[in-house]
DNA sequence: GAGTTTTTGTACCTGCCAGTACAGATGCGG
DNA sequence: CCGCATCTGTACTGGCAGGTACAAAAACTC
């Protein structure tokens, strides 16, 4: 059997490139939330019409939803990379630094979907409010992972709080997306990091002391 | 001229309170935003018709406006009540302890209006939107204004920025507002304002030298 | 109680919303 | 060139959005 990828379509083929239309939908969401995008708004920025639009992607929340995951390839792809920094300072700094830089790229709208796609909403926008959450929550979870994983390894103290402090993290960037979504510039949210950076466990203290922490074996 | 706070109405009286009206109103759009409020949903939350609203409170957007004033002089009126607390450390403690529970209260939708009330909308929406804006930004600089002070009276040191500390501390609590209405509970959102406090300079270093610091005549 | 003033309830308006029926267009394999 | 499958454009649907016209109701003053 043949499963070749981009397999034989046999019928007409689509005359806009799916990524691409997905790309100016983000847009619209982005700017406007899931309630405030109407599907006229979408498909005049999408340049297609209708009906090509619920045959590709079905209704508008399944679009929503795939816009969700474009977001997280692209704009949003700097989060998950900055979990492999090497050690859990670097991941904050190049988390937070990386979100001041991004919610004010110039030509992206300044804020964060996963933050203003849906945050209050009519009860029909509901099952999008809370896919929202979900996605904020894993990836705090991961966040919380990769500290708990500092932990173990030394490079944070035993006595830090890694759910505390992952969630501590994702406050100052949702807080960082409100700031940015009333004008606040890129300079202004690097001066907000930097502050909130003197929270963090081990500046001094514990630097460097792998293999050595006293309750290794607590 | 007798200028009688109830000047006679002359006429058929109202048959609902206002304030208890605004109270209902307030739940709504406090839950849903402003857009995903329906007058509908109002309506019925308000236990009057459409128009005895219309009369009562003008368009959406301007009842709106009054649930706004509403709340701040219901449940946010802690805010402004912290910046009347002797040091620049307690008033950042109360306001940010104070968000926590407020954010939390059992009975209230979890978040900030101010946050949540209209962060990204349709075209129809946005004057709305940008009062928001507005507000946040006024309480924001109201903080600083008083750090300003604190700075002046010595009671925050000299090198301290009130319009980063400011700005720092808007941004926690912004951000305590989307945890709140993704589920975080009173007590994990107090561990936040725990670890943010730990920025908070003059921690050790500068406590009460009040009339002693070295550059007062400056 | 008559006239006046304001509120109330019903029923309605226009306009936009998400979603779709259908016919014509455009590609494919044979 | 012919069936066939898919996509495109126009035009439409029912429903709900915010907002209002109008007559009946309930208070006041005289």
């Amino acid at each position: 059997m043949k499963t070749n990828t981009s397999a034989k379509p046999a019928g007409r083929p689509r005359s806009f490139d799916t990524s691409r239309a997905l790309d100016r939908a983000l847009d619209v969401f982005w700017r406007k939330g899931y309630e405030g995008a109407s599907l006229s708004d979408l498909t005049k920025a999408m340049g297609i019409n209708r009906p090509s639009l619920y045959a590709a992607f079905g209704d508008k929340e399944n679009l929503f939803r795939r816009v969700l995951d474009h977001y997280a390839e692209g704009p949003a792809s700097y989060s998950y990379a900055a979990l492999a920094e090497p050690t859990s300072r670097a991941v904050v700094e190049r988390l937070l630094y990386g979100t001041a830089d991004m919610l004010t790229a110039p030509r992206n709208p300044h804020g964060c979907l996963w933050v203003q796609g849906a945050l209050a909403c009519g009860n029909g926008a509901d099952p999008v409010r809370k896919e929202l959450i979900s996605r904020r929550m894993a990836g705090e979870a991961a966040l919380r992972k990769r500290l708990n994983r500092a932990r173990i390894d030394g490079d944070l103290p035993p006595e830090a709080n890694p759910a505390s402090l992952a969630r501590y993290i994702a406050t100052i960037i949702q807080g960082m997306s409100i700031q940015a979504a009333g004008g606040a510039t890129r300079s202004e949210l690097r001066r907000i990091v930097k502050i909130a950076l003197q929270s963090w466990p081990s500046g001094e203290t514990h630097k460097k002391q792998l293999g050595t922490h006293p309750i290794a074996g607590d």
